[in-house]
DNA sequence: CATATATATGAAGGATTGATCATATGTTCA
DNA sequence: TGAACATATGATCAATCCTTCATATATATG
């Protein structure tokens, strides 16, 4: 019933010591790229982006969500480069900043696909 | 200053109804398996994982975290299809499950490599 | 069989998150 | 210039998440 935590009889100590994991620092960054993508309204603006460039407003009308809302989780996703802007007069136009957004979504969309088969 | 929810003058009715996003089951998963990818506890395994199987008390071991902690994370990884286990004798011993979770991963990795050049 | 080892899991509590509300900023146009 | 339009953002609060603690289950071994 009693636990310490020394090893179990599987581990080896040499061959644990030899395992290499990225830095912190990019580990706390791929953990925060994942916790942007983790909202349902953030994974629909991508879908929608993923077609066409637009602006918050034809989100907001597309999704069905507030302006603000939509504001907010456009910020979250810009913070971390998962999306971009370029002004178009008094239009903030937003748009998928690169192929590994694409292809990030992509196979994760893969995995649920080959599930059901 | 009064913003009703109206149309935007950038929006074209007709083109929004054409977009499509992926149905509401789709992205709650892909919504559950990001949620997964976003604690560093869970990347920090799954890198370890991508190297070599392990058993929990390695993992536990190898990140000097707790055996239950360990456990619960590996429990949340193993109900989105992440990773699987097979019995050792009385070794739980875990695994990357398919390609496109590695692919997912590095694909994620490659994003932040970029964004430092 | 009894004990040690390995893993799983429910409950609980603090920490974190996200939508909404209110408001500020910036742009266009009459 | 002033009014309407488009977007951004701070504050707040309910909901959710993650770790720890306690304990249960399952296997191995003497």
């Amino acid at each position: 019933m009693f636990m310490d935590n020394s090893a179990c009889k599987r581990v080896d100590k040499n061959q644990i010591e030899k395992l290499t994991i990225p830095p912190p620092e990019t580990i706390t960054r791929m953990s925060a790229i994942f916790q942007a993508l983790q909202s349902s309204a953030r994974l629909n603006i991508l879908f929608l982006l993923k077609d066409r460039d637009m602006c918050v407003c034809e989100l907001s009308e597309a999704l069905e969500a507030s302006q603000s809302a939509i504001s907010h989780n456009l910020r979250v996703l810009r913070q971390l480069d998962l999306v971009r802007v370029r002004k178009e007069g008094r239009f903030a136009v937003y748009y998928i900043a690169d192929e590994h957004v694409r292809l990030l979504i992509e196979m994760c969309r893969q995995h649920i696909i080959e599930e059901y088969r």
